[in-house]
DNA sequence: CACATTCTGGACTGGTCTGTCAAGCATCGG
DNA sequence: CCGATGCTTGACAGACCAGTCCAGAATGTG
């Protein structure tokens, strides 16, 4: 251990995440990386091996991020439902900015999952992960009464994954924050206690 | 007119959305292309223009042909809750290599939609061709009272297609098939007269 | 049959891509 | 203060990419 690293790893990661999230894996270059993470050529691989390298750790921090984002959502509201409400809504609710560049493990997904297993490993922890947290929720929501007795909370929490995952895709497909908002709507009919 | 070409341009072009579908517009290569095509690179060139060019022709005839299967397939059955169903189901009941594949529309979106305006395009034309089937057939369920009146048909349409989408997504991400009717369940609550 | 036209096949070009090399520099341990 | 280690910088290599050029072949027309 002679010199110290002049980057923070964790940021450049950070801002590489940023520009794999918003352009994709094969349409970015390692100079639009290197421009973005702010860093040297050989830096870059020294620390992180290959562009694929970096593609996967950059893809698990987004999954760790946006994982623990849904989690605390889901359980930050008293209603369980209405939590659920919220979640869906919150693809609605984001800038047109947002809604285009879209969700990084969707696009990890259709773009790479086919192709590179480790993408398609991180793919299946990935869903597993909300699928519980959505779960979780749906079991809560039973409980309180709020949620029909007769929804099976796993069945459930499957559905409301699939649910997040094609509003996603309508969102980059161009729809209107009010289709998006309708589609919610409809999906949250199939839970709610009558 | 002097020398008719040796391909049949229908022909080439399914080839060609074959190679598109299966690896995507920026992984797949002009000679992957060619070599499906089975063509040489000028009359390539001439005939299409050049890639991306290629690339819209065969994600036009993508979209044409699916939206001709949908709607043939909501309309094969006497019931409409019941073809609505079985479009949810076919996603599952897709071999393994078809569930990795997934659907073209899908990856064009979540690839292209973003930078390329005619990709954009063609998934606002896509989008409202599908909602519109869909919405269809669900008036058609109410009309017969399988699909419950406080359904509204143009949600209920946008909701399937969201539902379609997801569960496209889902199949990719390594669902089992299982889990995907799970999924297409639940989604079908949400219609159902009760 | 002969010419004009169009198609085909292969070589080629300029550019871009990812990944490596080498030389100099900063820092830590002794 | 000095040597060893490891970081940085910029140049570079080899491969591949989309797209073009050109010469020759095939076909319809007069």
């Amino acid at each position: 251990m002679a010199r110290p690293k002049e980057f923070d790893r964790d940021e450049v990661v950070k801002r590489a995440m940023a520009v794999f999230w918003e352009k994709g894996y094969e349409a970015t270059s390692t100079e639009d990386l290197l421009r973005a993470m702010g860093i040297g050529r050989q830096s870059m691989y020294d620390t992180f091996g290959d562009k694929r390298r970096l593609y996967l750790e950059a893809l698990q921090r987004y999954q760790a991020e946006s994982g623990a984002q849904l989690i605390e959502r889901l359980q930050a509201e008293q209603s369980p439902l209405l939590a659920i409400e919220q979640v869906l809504m919150a693809v609605a609710a984001e800038t047109p900015a947002e809604r285009a560049r879209g969700c990084m493990y969707v696009s990890s997904i259709v773009e790479l999952a086919q192709k590179d297993p480790e993408v398609a490993s991180l793919a299946r922890s990935g869903t597993i992960l909300c699928e519980t947290a959505f779960e979780r929720i749906v079991r809560e929501g039973k409980r309180k009464g709020e949620i029909a007795p007769c929804v099976d909370e796993r069945k459930a929490g499957r559905f409301l994954l699939a649910t997040v995952q094609g509003l996603r895709v309508m969102a980059k497909a161009g729809s209107t924050p009010e289709t998006l908002r309708d589609i919610a709507a409809v999906a949250l009919t199939s839970l709610k206690a009558r």
